[in-house]
RNA sequence: GCCUGUGUGGUGGAAUUGGUAGACGCGUUGGACUCAAAAUCCAAUGGUAGCAAUAUCGUGUCGGUUCGAGUCCGACCACAGGCACCA
């Protein structure tokens, strides 16, 4: 048992007076970014999950700076949104003031466990320092035409009184609060992140993101290519569809078009049956999107009487239907049915007693849609009942249909994307406010850039209008303005970022945190270059580095950036589940407490069996008896000080082993495999163990292979001991590429592959002689007795299989 | 429904990417030390049979490829996450 109290504290204290850990801009030294998501400062303080991914970087970080790197490695706090905000509705407290407190108890946790942040470069995204960047960002949205106000259909969260992001809304329901989510026409700022799709997709090629959160990224953005073709409407007006199976467009029966969309406004004077026509919008102005796209639903919808449309192909009048799948705001709110060949059209055709026509061969369309997954798989699918078409391949139709439609001026091809542009507005308190004027007679007016940063006034009232407005627009002093550009009586936009904004920069902010003429200098950016590692919480794959990356792409292209994608590599930890193996949570009572855990066992072990715990990716559950497995493991390293002997070599008997050690450790750290490198270093500790003595720089050796881990008491055994210069001041380890191989080696010997025998032999153990040896085993003779050897597979230095007959 | 993962002892997990399955840790059992306990140390520990040597079965299931499969291929099952009438 040692003193880890009272050593980790001391050199928690070292750490800080002497700066070790401050990162130098433009520094002779190689840099070397490594970034954790900053984060919420909630009110229950640090997570046993946070540690994970902080104590996992610290350990890259402490080697990369024993490389030889200028290693940048800053924390921060992401914390404006709504917890804080709920908090002060609730506590009657500024959010301001929670967020202090909340920071406070936040940052003494993480010294508690000693990270080797640059402490330096600290800021909150609610710093006016840091949130006039944020603002001023904005108005660079403004000027390059990439923000604008517009009224879009959004969600509308009733309890919580605000707009919700697509993203926010997912399932139908609140984000934060859970009620339903309903739609709600509203004037929103938004950022133009449509335009940047192809961009975003392109830009995946120069990132290093594991394929499955490049993935995460495609799915999001939702590109698919097709044709759009413009459809007339029987005695007068036209409209478009936009499919992706033009090869189809014989098959069509019917159309079906978007209930909330603007086609069936036009419509509407020449519609027979208006009552149920009507009846069927309203019922569906209640569903959110999600509703609306849900599966195993009842094909929901209703003719729309006293309007046909001519197929543009052979000229037949085809029925119109509203249909609740089809949304106004993706594609042209229309599309063309084909029940043949889409499963979709295929079930909405029979509830609605439509006709069916088969134009691809290949399928069975009496009893289901044969459809284009299918028949692009098919060679032997050709075209039936499509005019001149017919006979063609698929792949030939597609694109002999698109040609002629495309010469008869009808047709054109589009890629459409899922990705829809960014609701930026939020009807809150607690967020930057966005730097826009509103005046009678010049309309919206950006704030000019020099009188940045738009601070948020002190108030004591936080709960949003109920009309929905921010709390910000009952504020009338704050309100009331003049117009930056004719200086008559203007208004103050009351709407605040959403909190995505401040996390969609704030890793270009730590590379130049103190910078008041730039939001970061190009300088610093250059120096920096990319994040070399981007550790986070696979719930923000999606969204956060989505927005990130759109931000920085903006940025990049209004020239203030150097590159296109500043983040290399994303890496994703698992949870820490609770002992029962379900997500930590209050309710459940089964939350681990880091505070606790420090102090009964140290946060050295904390961070060692955090480490330790299971592959670094996977979610894993917490387990006392695997901690205190870990703390056993620092005990026996601090006893194994006490058979010293000074010398500068290492002990015979383990010289191999320290050489092998060195490289697993050095490689497993550099690949994330916490786990198996300290694995390698119980292993070498046991071998230790045997010996009588061990030599000193056995001993500072182990010590510094274990420190990027447990850095306290490494430390402070290999200055007790004086092994050398403080490791926080050392170069990291080298191997001996000529030790790394043990002068034997365990031969295994099959028959017919199942182990028959194993025997130790010598490295330098030719092949035709360990074929020899292998025959000599008598329990290999026993199974080779009598029979025939067809064959026998040497592989070198491993192993030898005899097959028989 | 689609996409992406995952599936290995009592348990957390290893396995050089096709070459000894179960490293390392936990737990359990036995032993040493102790008046006793804790701590520590030593030994054993996938199932079955056997005193043992050893044999046999064994990486979700069923097949296949291979001298050899946890790893590759095909089909399926279960769980987790994501997306979703996206035309």
């Amino acid at each position: 048992m040692y003193n880890f109290e009272k050593i980790e504290k001391k050199w928690q204290k070292y750490w800080e007076t002497s700066q070790v850990f401050k990162a130098e801009n433009g520094s002779e030294k190689p840099p070397y970014y490594i970034l954790v998501e900053f984060p919420y400062p909630s009110g229950s303080g640090l997570h046993v999950g946070h540690v994970r991914s902080y104590a996992a970087q610290d350990a890259i970080a402490r080697m990369k700076r024993m490389q030889g790197y200028n290693v940048l490695y800053p924390m921060g706090w992401d914390a404006f949104g709504s917890p804080a905000e709920q908090y002060a509705i609730k506590n009657h407290i500024h959010p301001k003031d929670a967020v202090r407190e909340n920071i406070k108890t936040f940052k003494s946790q993480m010294q508690s466990l000693g990270f080797s942040f640059d402490w330096s470069r600290e800021f909150s995204t609610t710093d006016p320092e840091y949130y006039k960047w944020t603002q001023w960002q904005f108005l660079q949205f403004y000027k390059n035409g990439m923000a604008y106000k517009d009224k879009v259909k959004v969600n509308w969260c009733p309890n919580c009184k605000v707009v919700l992001s697509n993203e926010d809304a997912a399932g139908g329901v609140c984000e934060r609060c859970g009620s339903p989510v309903i739609q709600k026409e509203k004037s929103q700022w938004m950022l133009r992140m449509s335009n940047y799709a192809e961009d975003l997709l392109k830009g995946l090629d120069d990132t290093n993101f594991a394929d499955k959160i490049k993935l995460g990224q495609i799915n999001w953005i939702g590109k698919s290519t097709g044709v759009e073709v413009d459809i007339d409407i029987k005695d007068g007006g036209k409209f478009s569809i936009f499919t992706t199976c033009i090869e189809t467009i014989y098959g069509i029966t019917f159309f079906c078009i978007a209930p909330d969309g603007k086609l069936i406004k036009e419509l509407m004077p020449r519609v027979q049956n208006k009552d149920e026509v009507n009846a069927y919008i309203e019922e569906t102005l209640k569903k959110s999107s999600m509703d609306r796209t849900e599966l195993n639903k009842g094909k929901s919808g209703v003719e729309v009487k006293g309007v046909k449309a001519i197929n543009p192909v052979n000229g037949k009048e085809v029925p119109i239907f509203l249909g609740d799948f089809v949304l106004g705001d993706y594609g042209t709110g229309a599309v063309m049915a084909v029940p043949a060949h889409d499963q979709r059209d295929f079930e909405y055709a029979q509830a609605h007693n439509l006709d069916v026509i088969e134009v691809i061969t290949g399928g069975n369309i009496k009893e289901k849609a044969y459809e284009k997954y299918d028949y692009l798989e098919n060679p032997d699918s050709v075209l039936i009942n499509s005019c001149e078409f017919s006979g063609l391949k698929v792949s030939d139709a597609k694109e002999a249909i698109t040609k002629m439609l495309e010469k008869k001026g009808i047709a054109r091809r589009v890629n459409n994307y899922k990705m829809r542009d960014w609701i930026f507005s939020r009807q809150r308190f607690w967020g930057e406010p966005i730097p826009m004027i509103k005046c009678e007679k010049c309309g919206w007016v950006p704030m000019n850039e020099e009188d940045l940063p738009l601070l948020l006034p002190d108030v004591t009232e936080y709960e949003p209008t109920d009309n929905g407005e921010s709390p910000l627009a009952k504020i009338t002093d704050w309100v009331n303005t003049t117009c930056p550009k004719c200086g008559g009586p203007a208004k103050r936009e009351t709407d605040t970022m959403p909190n995505w904004a401040g996390s969609s920069w704030y890793f270009l902010r730590f590379m130049d945190p103190h910078n008041d003429k730039e939001f970061a200098s190009m300088d610093a950016m250059k120096y920096w270059g990319k994040v070399n590692w981007y550790n986070g919480g696979m719930e923000h794959v999606a969204r956060h580095l989505l927005y990130a990356r759109f931000w920085v792409q903006f940025l990049y292209n209004i020239g203030l950036v150097p590159n296109k994608e500043m983040i290399w590599t994303r890496v994703s930890h698992g949870m820490i589940l609770g002992p029962n193996g379900e997500k930590m949570s209050k309710s459940k009572g089964n939350v681990v407490n880091p505070d606790d855990i420090i102090k009964e066992f140290g946060s050295d072990a904390l961070r060692t069996y955090e480490m330790f715990i299971g592959d670094y990716e996977k979610d894993a559950a917490w387990s006392l008896n695997g901690l205190k497995g870990c703390k056993k493991f620092l005990d026996r390293i601090y006893r194994l000080g006490e058979k010293l002997i000074k010398s500068d070599e290492y002990s015979k008997e383990t010289e191999i082993l320290m050489n092998q050690t060195i490289k697993k450790v050095t490689l497993d750290l550099d690949s994330i495999k916490y786990n198996t490198a300290i694995s390698a270093i119980m292993i070498l500790l046991n071998e230790l163990e045997k010996l009588d003595n061990i030599t000193t720089k056995d001993y500072r050796t182990i010590l510094q292979l274990l420190n990027p881990i447990a850095p306290h008491i490494t430390e402070e055994l290999n200055e007790m001991y004086e092994l050398g210069d403080k490791f926080c001041n050392s170069t990291w380890l080298e191997y001996d590429e000529n030790k790394l191989e043990n002068i034997t080696f365990t031969m295994v010997v099959q028959v017919n592959g199942k182990v028959r025998g194993k025997i130790d032999v010598s490295s330098s153990t030719t092949e035709d002689e360990m074929k020899k040896l292998a025959l000599t085993i008598e329990n290999v003779k026993n199974f080779t007795n009598g029979k025939e050897i067809a064959k026998v597979i040497v592989i070198p230095k491993k192993l030898v299989n005899i097959v028989v007959k």
